[in-house]
DNA sequence: CTGTTAGCGCTTTCAG
DNA sequence: CTGAAAGCGCTAACAG
């Protein structure tokens, strides 16, 4: 018998039938102590596993879920898949991983392998807020929470940080520490946060026009795109306000080979709080989101969809984190 | 009907067996075309998708990859997970992770998970090197490959970067430099790594032992365990050469701090060369791994196992990557 | 070429 | 309390 041993094997070295094995594993039914003890002996002598494929199919629930990212690579992403993880494995879910690595067309493909290996719930940090793939999640008719977007339909469930109010906390703070004139370097405002942060700061431009003056650029959340914004940038003003905190690495590179000193001559902010923040020179004035957090949320509200058909979105908290990078 | 179809209720539709319907949806064995057109009608019309978990049952084949890594935030494990996903999907395998959150424990239960779901291969980044549980994969007779440590037993692939001669490489080049005195930072000794680049280091210098003098401190692969360890290095020497490129950053800020200039006063290296190695200032001279590679090519292992049963342990190439924080 | 049928390993009625 | 038997959705003999 070099075969992985299953129920029979079990059931004919204790010498009872499947059923009453099937019932001692799952303990949901009540069975005599003496056959009980039999059972669990022969379950733990062969080494016994059950085949969650078999029970999947026979239950109709496989205890796993699916996570559907755009890059896995990116720590942003994989905080929020740990902090689920995390959370989910203690009501025995396993999580099975797919990244569209960007691409819309993958996230629909992606989507019906998903369903195809007929997990219980789906989590998704979709490429592009109001994504029309959210439309089909719909259909599958299984559980679905989306991350680090807010959907307004009341039977999904979403959870995002609130960007919005994290911006306007950032900007409050650089106003009354006498900051006049702004640049904002954007981040894709196509996505979610981007969009919120980018209205935080117009908002209160307008709010505070008469002290005020600024102006916005716009690029992706990346390191070069940072760069390449501050090269734009018609003149140097009081402070560069970054869409996140990659853009902001990007700005202080350039900025220290061109000479200036920050934050003496410009105060340069993010958005994030990523690990290397505290690590740059000087460390990086920003806000902080718990991605971590978010996805334990984010698991959170799916076992309450799971479990009572409960949906809810949920606006994270964000902090502000003031280091050196700016004047104050 | 609300249900989601099945290969009977498109049967019906179509007006043939069950049968038929698989087969053409198979692709395998020979259908008339009318058949075969009916069959495709109404597997669209349905939108029919296969339910994997009872082929799985059925086929004793799930095509799903287990993946057990000690923390999916780490990028270098995120990165190596992006590999290998990218490869396999390609092969139509899609991925169950689970991460140990370094603790030994989770990996024996997390590695009975995996099984109970069937997974048709295993993909694991061992904590530490030569770990117990390895031998566990064995007994579970399920292809495995592991990742970051190169594994003798010859029933289960391996794949890892060379670190000895990286670390070897970067060690000539300093002494090229007229480097002489060397404190070495390194990161935990029980991982194959921190082995490997240790014992390269120890290597070198005994080898240039009439020239050079150095010190050895021991740590963890991080920035506050690279700010203790120069903290108790007895004297600044030419170069601090950091296990990894965490070490040095923590190193390269605590310098900075006490007001070193550098490269002037010490060089500084790292290991990995990480993102933000090229973002630090000045930017840092370091040995770059490829993870996303190692992810790659641990998965062309796996395929190769799965579907010849070939067994194999590849050692990828490291590159010396000179920048700022090293005079030469 | 196509249909009928027997399971994959497990859970869950339904009888006893 | 326990066993026999049905069946989850699909594939793969086995007949025709």
């Amino acid at each position: 018998m070099q075969k992985h041993p299953g129920i029979k094997d079990i059931a004919r070295i204790a010498g009872v039938s499947i059923a009453t094995v099937s019932r001692v594993l799952n303990g949901n039914s009540y069975v005599s102590p003496e056959l009980s003890e039999r059972v669990l002996k022969a379950a733990g002598k062969l080494g016994y596993q059950p085949n969650r494929i078999a029970r999947g199919l026979r239950k109709g629930k496989t205890n796993t879920i699916g996570f559907l990212i755009p890059d896995i690579e990116n720590p942003f992403f994989s905080a929020i898949v740990k902090g689920a993880e995390n959370f989910l494995r203690k009501y025995g879910y396993t999580i099975l991983l797919c990244s569209s690595a960007g691409k819309a067309e993958r996230e629909d493909e992606l989507l019906n392998v998903l369903y195809s290996h007929k997990v219980d719930g789906l989590m998704t940090v979709p490429l592009e807020s109001q994504n029309p793939y959210l439309e089909r999640i719909e259909k599958l008719s299984v559980p679905v929470v989306v991350i680090d977007d807010i959907i307004n339909q009341k039977n999904i469930s979403s959870v995002a940080s609130d960007n919005y109010s994290g911006m306007k906390k950032l900007m409050q703070y650089l106003l009354d520490t006498n900051h006049r004139s702004f640049a904002f370097l954007s981040g894709d405002p196509h996505t979610y946060s981007g969009k919120e942060r980018l209205q935080a700061f117009r908002d209160v431009m307008v709010q505070e026009k008469e002290k005020v003056e600024y102006e916005i650029l716009l690029g992706t959340y990346t390191f070069s795109s940072g760069i390449e914004m501050l090269r734009k940038l018609r003149k140097i003003p009081d402070a560069i306000v970054c869409g996140n905190d990659m853009i902001a690495f990007g700005v202080l590179t350039e900025l220290q080979k061109l000479h200036y000193k920050i934050p003496n001559d410009v105060s340069v902010t993010g958005f994030d709080d990523v690990l290397f923040s505290k690590m740059t020179n000087p460390p990086l004035t920003t806000v902080r989101q718990d991605y971590y957090m978010m996805g334990r949320v984010a698991a959170q509200l799916l076992i309450e969809d799971l479990n009572y058909k409960k949906r809810n979105s949920i606006l994270l908290k964000t902090e502000l984190v003031i280091r050196g990078s700016s004047r104050g």
